[in-house]
DNA sequence: TTCTGCTCCTGAGGGC
DNA sequence: TGCCCTCAGGAGCAGA
């Protein structure tokens, strides 16, 4: 599953391999790979120069001189593949993007069609489209303490919090409960029970865990990641607790759990992370 | 205004 | 072998 890791990796790539030439064709395949919300028709890119490739969070863009941006979300399964144009197309190809100079093309391919490509005009800092959330912990800009007083306010359960894309961008599941595991916080504790310390060390632990993804190119934990060459990451050797149910955490050989949460997983250690006395939305729940 | 739960979607894997 | 069910999860929306 892309995160800000795997995005900004994706990011590179991109920038590697299409800064500078000029879009010739743009074809769409499939309905919802087009977000509803896209301030204009893909036609209008045709002719059009890459100047840029930006990232915020987990949305990426790619600006043209004529001040557009194809903004993209990868959702769980997208990717943007570098491919010779011979090459036979993906099962899931849902897009495709020629260029007027070249043997090869830009396809997005997405099995699970979360992902979306929308065109969108400048905003001040980023596209109009993903000007919505907030900055991620890889921009120079990004205020630890605001961020923390942010998270304070809240009543929510720390991990729904971290997951939130409005308080801070670009942590999903899988960096979560990493980050959670080496701040040794429980998902479910109350956000606004911790400490401004705590708070400090757990985005602390966040930019770390992500920066040594992002050294090895991410975290491939399925086939649905891979950057725009087709290769894997290769952080999920070293993840600590997601996916690791039942193996023994790597500080005190607990055995890690998988709990239900937000209708998704979470991964910890009942020990090194304490289930909270009160936790978010006051219910009490007893230590285990 | 804030918080929570549901929905979208597809393919893999397990059970029968 | 084939069918059915469950699971994975990012983001937006509706309702409380």
């Amino acid at each position: 599953m892309p995160e800000l890791p795997e995005v900004e990796t994706v990011r590179s790539g991109l920038a590697n391999a299409i800064v500078g030439r000029t879009i010739r064709n743009t074809s769409i395949f499939h309905h919802r790979a087009i977000n509803p919300k896209s301030e204009f028709d893909f036609a209008i890119l045709e002719g059009q120069k890459v100047i840029s490739v930006g990232r915020r969070g987990k949305f990426l863009w790619i600006r043209t001189q004529g001040s557009l941006n194809l903004v993209a979300h990868l959702g769980m399964s997208g990717q943007f593949l570098i491919q010779p144009k011979r090459k036979t197309d993906e099962v899931h190809l849902r897009a495709r993007i020629s260029f007027t100079k070249g043997t090869d093309e830009l396809r997005f391919i997405d099995q699970r069609t979360f992902g979306w490509l929308a065109i969108s005009g400048d905003g001040p800092e980023v596209p109009l489209m993903a000007s919505h959330i907030a900055r991620d912990l890889f921009d120079p800009e990004f205020n630890t303490k605001l961020v923390v007083e942010s998270i304070l306010l809240k009543k929510s359960e720390i991990k729904r919090v971290l997951l939130d894309q409005k308080v801070l961008s670009g942590i999903g599941n899988i960096y979560a409960d990493e980050s959670l595991w080496r701040a040794r916080i429980h998902p479910q504790t109350a956000a606004n029970s911790l400490t401004r310390r705590q708070l400090s060390n757990l985005l602390r632990q966040a930019t770390a865990v992500m920066s040594e993804a992002l050294a090895v190119g991410g975290t491939s934990f399925d086939e649905l990641y891979v950057n725009v060459n087709g290769q894997s990451g290769y952080f999920d050797r070293t993840l600590a607790v997601y996916g690791r149910e039942g193996e023994p955490c790597d500080r005190c050989g607990t055995p890690i759990i998988r709990i239900s949460f937000a209708n998704r997983s979470s991964h910890l250690c009942p020990k090194c992370q304490i289930w909270p006395a009160i936790s978010a939305g006051g219910t009490i729940f007893e230590n285990r």
